[in-house]
DNA sequence: TTTATATATACAGTTTTTCATATATGAAAT
DNA sequence: ATTTCATATATGAAAAACTGTATATATAAA
């Protein structure tokens, strides 16, 4: 991973919340993410698109969903960077880790009771 | 220090190897930056510039020429994700160092045989 | 003083990025 | 089949960022 690569992808707000709920979370959806960041759906949709192109993320898709994660060969580096960035600056993400939480149906808990 | 003010701050070509070489270096001053990066005296300066109004520089003036270095009240975090970068990434800043030690008269010298 | 050197900044043009809106796709439900 | 829902992408406009050139400032040397 070039570190340019990186930084730039991480450089746009959008972007650099949504990559740090899903390190966070472990895996999250589109609508989860507008939710999370008060954002429209193409805004979400196409950062993802860049972090996905930029090598960071990966997408699964299941039903409608579309959940993406980090990529599973994403640098050490990387992904300790992300990790201090989250434990550091834990007021960052505060308040879209609460419109998460406040979010009903989330399509995990749909997708579970089947 | 926002995240997202450091990840704009090294999104940018320039600016990332500034710092890296900085952080690397202790501390060096425009002419030298403009060697190593092979860019003209604006250019460098000017990103200069942004990184210390971003909070991630500092400078002194000594003679004629500007010395820049890390500020001293930057982040541990912020300190370490430097550290980790040019620690992952060595090949990212290998040709910039090669062309910094092949510089004749570099102004520490010269500052230091007062 | 004048000249040379190191650095900073102002300016205008260009490129890059971001954005909202509109539309396309594909799966699920009716 | 049609409708609905989740997501992706195309488009053109607006905003932001970056660039080189020209110029200003300040120090040092002659």
């Amino acid at each position: 991973m070039n570190p340019l690569t990186l930084f730039k992808c991480l450089s746009d707000d959008t972007r650099l919340r949504c990559i740090l709920l899903i390190k966070d979370q472990g895996e999250l959806c589109v609508c989860e993410l507008m939710q999370a960041l008060e954002q429209i759906q193409p805004k979400v949709s196409r950062n993802l698109a860049q972090l996905k192109s930029g090598g960071l993320l990966s997408s699964r898709k299941q039903g409608q969903w579309v959940y993406y994660h980090l990529c599973d060969d994403l640098d050490v580096w990387a992904n300790e960077l992300l990790n201090a960035t989250i434990e550091s600056c834990p007021d960052f993400l505060a308040e879209n880790l609460r419109n998460l939480n406040n979010m009903g149906d989330r399509p995990e808990r749909v997708s579970l009771c089947c």
